[in-house]
DNA sequence: TTATACCCGACTAAAATAATCGTATTAATT
DNA sequence: AATTAATACGATTATTTTAGTCGGGTATAA
């Protein structure tokens, strides 16, 4: 309940990683060893934030991922949506789609958490935590 | 990722829908066919807030479930604590058997906003959601 | 004594999350 | 040119968590 997933955790420690050598370019498995992490999970969450433009790639020896400059000022909110799709406590609060909504009683103190919750995140820059 | 369980969810509608009606009985099938949750599990969440004496039982016919008094002025991160085990954004808040760990280079900010989030629950009561 | 409702543990199902595998591509080095 | 170290990426499998079901028991009002 209420957990962050793995592939965020280890986006956020491969940035880091990364953001502490600065311009060089860092290749999964150096992550990867370095902090136990599954290679290959890893390898999957660092191109899918290639994909978003977190990350620039270099192939070949000698190839890896480095920062890109700014990352560091997008909010956690945003991040981890990328990352994994809508945040939302409860299902209501992203898709609608609910059984109940017609007679649910608890649905607008839910989303005023839901709200807050939101709130931490967008104050969070990655920067916070990768730097 | 950041999910209610169903389970809280239940056990707040039912709260919800037994506050409303003051002292009498309310069975678990009237509220699971009110809301259409699967009446099994809302019984047995149910029966165990019975347990953490969150509520009374009445057994027979016209029996069923009413609030006792002061539920309402319990914080959330009881109550969810107690429905559902302790709540951490990241095991290492919660078990710390992590094989990071030592390495780990993002769990002081993490820890922060899993504070925050505690914070957030902190503040609300039951009674907000119920009343 | 029957019907209604709680009690409770064991079990099963489904969904979400985590991890692995296989194959292709790229590029530095020798 | 061949080799090697790296990313790219879809498909698949495994694991864990969450959700839901089942069966047998107990209490009690009518």
């Amino acid at each position: 309940m209420l957990k962050l997933t793995r592939k965020l955790e280890y986006a956020l420690i491969a940035l880091r990683h990364m953001q502490d050598k600065g311009d060089t370019f860092i290749s999964a498995k150096e992550i990867a060893d370095m902090y136990l992490i599954p290679q290959e999970l890893l390898a999957k969450t660092l191109q899918q934030m290639v994909k978003l433009n977190y990350i620039k790639a270099a192939q070949g020896p000698h190839g890896g991922y480095r920062v890109r400059k700014g990352l560091t000022e997008i909010s956690m909110t945003q991040f981890m949506e990328d990352l994994e799709g809508p945040i939302g406590i409860v299902d209501c609060n992203i898709n609608a789609e609910c059984i109940q909504l017609e007679n649910c009683n608890i649905r607008l103190p839910i989303k005023k958490i839901n709200n807050n919750i939101r709130a931490i995140f967008n104050e969070i820059r990655v920067g916070d935590i990768t730097s």
